[in-house]
RNA sequence: CGGGGCGUAGCGCAGUCUGGCUAGCGCACCUGCCUUGGGAGCAGGGGGUCGGAGGUUCAAAUCCUCUCGCCCCGACCA
């Protein structure tokens, strides 16, 4: 491909709207336009890098069995019904009406199109396993569309869906979708992950997510070295740091105007996680007071899968339902449903004397007062491995992929069953696999970068080689440019050849924004050797090679 | 949906507080000359409903009201 041809519009300036590197890049080289909030144009040479990772998603696909298929995007409201999401999920969905009056949606997933499908063609056990994939547009009303095309309302997606006998023959599916996601981001060049995640809407008891570590993501995980546990935050289990402990006697101590653990524990100078933090919710079934130690946070999605959904509690129901103002409040005496986490189950605490600027020194857990124990904090960096004790960390994630085992939560209410070799009605069960190409992307990118643009892995770059030939006013320049071009074409290597008649800079720098891994650059004194040089974008080195030898030393 | 920021040429910005000549700068773009190993130089040129609507005023990019859009933080997130 030539330069002059490709709509290649490079920015000298970063664009004021973005902020993530990946946006950043994919901006400035050309890659992406944005039409929309969450709406994204992708320019020649970021659908081509779109190409090459689909076709790794196909490959790796189809050598596990999956057959591609293609689903609408626009479903009826009907069969949404049927599984119960039309109504589950909110103003996420994007839902309209045909001329008839019939509610339609455009579709977020495709769980309930792929177990229709299942509901109506599989018949006998014969007929399975299947598994069925597309890669397709997915739309999505998200709240915030953000970081250029890692968080978008339109995008494509890889989804597989496998349809099993039996529990033994998801867990098959489960494993091969989960290695073949592993060579998938392996081939793509990407630092990455497998983590426990939450199963969430999709149901099921099973999930893993595969992350790519880089400060754009918007997950965090929590990660063993040691033993390898890895699970997102969300619902990570960890021990936070322990403490030594003060044989204190119980006594309550005149604290005026101090509130947060903070100030309390300034205050008394004792740090705060000799505090127990007393948080007051209300969830449906009333309130509920929630307990952590004053270093740590509450997980409200561990709480709601105790209590159920709630809210935090307003200054004034404080009062009213605990008879003291916010900031006094402890766990002793206390009428209404205590929720601990298991952290404080041991020790000797601080914590609020129920009693307007009063703390109390040396409540005892379990003596002092009761509670429900359950792991509801945040783990943090520096916790232990709830495993095996060591240290964890925390880093920030890009989702890039998940594989979920959903059992029959589709397949029972769309009725997609088979008959057993006994002639008995049986469920499928079902798993689903989601991998987002412009997440793969966006990843690549920031995890491959410098001051000058783009470092693409070799599998997901746009092309192979740029050949950059210096001076298009010298004939024999484009001589061996053209001759190059042709070679290296022949051999199945994708070339893009800046024949721009621009100065030797731009094409340095426009070159190295774009990122393509290697470079043959043309230069009138070492053609008059007959000599190029072949420089690695990455490690910027470059070696000379003879005119003829060029061909062999690049590898398709 | 809550909080914050921004909207002036293709891109990046100044001008807005304190209203006043033809709305400016850099880059990009077009023409010519010159130049050719890291976004050259000189000369000339084109391009603007100042996001939109309404209002105040002799006069509005600038003040007021409403509205739309985009970004960031949070909530939310198959």
């Amino acid at each position: 491909m030539r330069f002059s041809k490709m709509l290649i519009p490079t920015l000298r300036e970063v664009p004021a709207d973005a902020e993530a590197i990946s946006h950043i890049l994919m901006l400035r080289a050309g890659y992406v336009r944005q039409l929309a909030a969450g709406l994204y144009i992708f320019l020649p040479l970021g659908w081509r890098v779109l190409a090459k990772i689909n076709a790794v998603l196909k490959q790796e696909m189809e050598a596990i069995g999956a057959q591609e298929v293609s689903m609408p995007i626009l479903h009826p409201a009907e069969i949404w019904q049927q599984t119960g999401r039309w109504d589950a999920i909110g103003d996420e969905m994007f839902r309209l009406k045909d001329r008839t009056g019939r509610d339609m949606c455009l579709g977020m997933t495709h769980e309930e199109i792929m177990t229709w499908l299942a509901s109506r063609e599989i018949r006998s056990y014969r007929d399975l396993p299947q598994t069925w994939y597309q890669i397709q547009t997915k739309l999505r009303d998200e709240a915030r569309p953000k970081s250029g095309v890692l968080r978008t309302r339109e995008f494509i997606m890889k989804d597989s869906y496998s349809f099993d006998a039996d529990e033994n023959g998801l867990e098959k599916s489960y494993q091969l979708h989960g290695e073949a996601y592993h060579r998938i981001f392996k081939r793509c060049g990407l630092k990455f992950y497998q983590v426990e995640s939450d199963p969430g809407m999709m149901g099921g008891a099973t999930a893993h997510e595969f992350m790519a570590p880089s400060p754009a993501g918007e997950d965090e995980v929590a990660l063993c070295s040691i033993c390898g546990y890895a699970a997102n935050v969300e619902l990570a289990i960890s021990v936070p740091p322990e403490i030594k402990f003060e044989d204190w006697q119980f006594e309550e101590i005149h604290t005026p105007e101090k509130r947060t653990v903070q100030e309390v524990s300034s205050f008394l100078k004792l740090k705060p996680e000799y505090f127990i933090k007393s948080i007051l919710v209300i969830s449906e079934n009333g309130p509920v007071l929630a307990l952590v130690r004053g270093d740590q946070e509450l997980h409200e999605k561990k709480l709601t899968k105790i209590i159920g959904t709630h809210r935090p509690a307003q200054k004034i129901e404080v009062k009213e339902i605990l008879g003291v103002e916010a900031g006094f409040i402890g766990p002793m005496n206390q009428k209404i449903r205590v929720v601990a986490d298991t952290t404080l189950k041991e020790g000797i605490y601080v914590s609020g004397a129920n009693k307007p600027h009063y703390h109390v020194k040396g409540i005892k857990p379990r003596r002092d007062f009761n509670a429900e124990w359950h792991d509801i904090h945040i783990a943090k960096d520096g916790d232990r491995c709830a495993k095996c004790g060591n240290r964890l960390r925390i880093e920030q994630c890009i989702e890039i992929g998940n594989i979920f085992k959903l059992g029959t939560k589709y397949s029972i209410p769309l009725k997609a069953v088979y008959l057993d070799e006994n002639g008995n009605e049986k469920v499928i069960i079902m798993g689903s696999y989601g991998i987002g190409p412009a997440r793969i992307a966006a990843a690549a990118i920031e995890q491959n970068n410098d001051k000058d643009g783009i470092i693409w892995p070799k599998s997901i770059a746009p092309f192979d080689v740029e050949i950059l030939p210096l001076n298009m006013k010298d004939a024999k320049t484009i001589e061996i440019a053209e001759k190059l071009y042709k070679d290296l074409t022949k051999k199945g290597i994708e070339v893009l050849m800046d024949d721009r008649d621009e100065r030797a800079g731009v094409k340095f720098k426009d070159a190295d924004l774009i990122g393509i891994p290697t470079q043959i650059i043309l230069g009138e004194k070492n053609l008059k050797e007959g000599l190029v040089e072949i420089k690695d974008r990455r490690t910027k080195g470059a070696v000379k090679a003879k005119v003829e030898e060029v061909a062999a030393n690049i590898k398709s």
